[in-house]
DNA sequence: TTACAAATATAGCCTAGGCTACATTTTTGT
DNA sequence: ACAAAAATGTAGCCTAGGCTATATTTGTAA
C-alpha cells in the first residue's frame, strides 16, 4: 500500500461518488427552482415554459416532471400546469438560496458579472452545507472588516 | 423579448445548457485527471486501479476508457494499462490546475479542509476560464494584503 | 359552433453511465 | 510447469435524460 493520504484526505472514490450523486440530483433541483420561479411569476408553470427555460424539447420537460412527481416533488394533471409539493418548494427554496449565495460570493471574489451568472448555475449543486456556511460568513465579514478567523 | 432581464442576464436556457454540457464532460475530465495521477505514481494506470479510485465497478471503468479512446484522449491494448494521449494529458493538466485553484480558494474563503477537499471535486468542472482567473487573482492578492499569521 | 393553432401527451430511438454475471487472459505461487 | 488467483474483457440489463415524430386535448378566433 502506497497510500499517502493526508488526514483530511478521504479516498478519491468518496469525492467522486459525492460528485456523481450531486450530478444526479442537480437536474431535479434545477427543475424545482425553475418551476418555483415560474409559479411566482405567472401563478403556474406550464410544460412549454419549463421546456423553453431549460432549453430542452417539450418531451424532455414532460419526462423530468414525471420524475419530479414520482419523487413527490411536484404534482400535475394532464394538459394542466405543474405545481410543487411542499417538498418541492423546500427544495426550490434551498436551491434558490444556495444559488444566491454562490452568485454573491463569486461577485465578492471579483468574478465578472456575466461569468458569475453563468458559473453559479453549475457550482451551486456542489456546495455542501459547510461550504455554504463559510461562503455566507465570508460575505457577512466583507461588510464589517475582516473575515472571522480568530 | 418581453422579459425583464438585467443586462448581464442571459436566458436561463443558456445557463442550464452550459451546466448540462459541463456535466457531460465532467466524467471525462475526472478520468483523465485520475489516469494522470496514477501514471505519475505507478508509471501506468490499470483498469482495476481506475475503477477502485473512481468508486465504480470494473466494467464501468472499461466503458469510460473506451470512451476516452474514442475521443482521442487515451490509448490502451487488451489486458494492459491505459495511457493518455497528448490531448488527454492536456485535459488532465488543465483539470488538475483548476482543481488546485478551486481547492485553494475554498480554503482561503474559510471553508474547512475536509469540505474543501470534497466540494472542489464537483465545483471544478463548472468554473470558467474567467472565473478561474478571478480566483487566481484573489489568491494572489490575499498574500499581499494579508500575510498568513498562523 | 366549428375549425384551426397551440399545448400537451405518448411512443420510440439514442447515448452515457451505472450494475451483475460470466468468459478469457495474465500473473503468481508452489 | 501448472493450477489458482487476479485482472480484464464482454454481454446484457437498467435508469436518466436527450431527441423526433405523431397523437390528442385545449383554447381561441371566425
Amino acid at each position: 500500500m502506497s497510500d499517502d493520504q493526508k488526514p483530511s484526505d478521504c479516498d478519491a472514490a468518496d469525492r467522486f461518488s459525492k460528485a456523481r450523486s450531486e450530478r444526479a440530483s442537480a437536474l431535479l433541483e434545477d427543475y424545482t427552482e425553475l418551476i418555483g420561479d415560474l409559479m411566482a411569476e405567472h401563478g403556474e408553470a406550464r410544460i412549454a415554459d419549463i421546456a423553453r427555460s431549460m432549453g430542452v424539447a417539450h418531451p424532455t420537460a414532460t419526462k423530468a416532471v414525471a420524475r419530479l412527481k414520482r419523487e413527490g416533488l411536484a404534482t400535475s394533471r394532464p394538459y394542466r400546469g405543474v405545481f410543487l409539493t411542499p417538498a418541492g418548494e423546500a427544495m426550490a427554496e434551498k436551491a434558490r438560496q444556495r444559488h444566491r449565495i454562490v452568485h454573491d460570493l463569486l461577485l465578492a471574489i471579483g468574478v465578472p458579472a456575466e461569468a458569475a451568472e453563468l458559473d453559479a448555475e453549475g457550482i451551486e449543486h456542489h456546495v455542501s452545507e459547510e461550504t455554504l456556511k463559510a461562503f455566507a460568513a465570508f460575505l457577512a465579514g466583507k461588510h464589517e472588516r475582516e473575515p472571522p478567523k480568530d
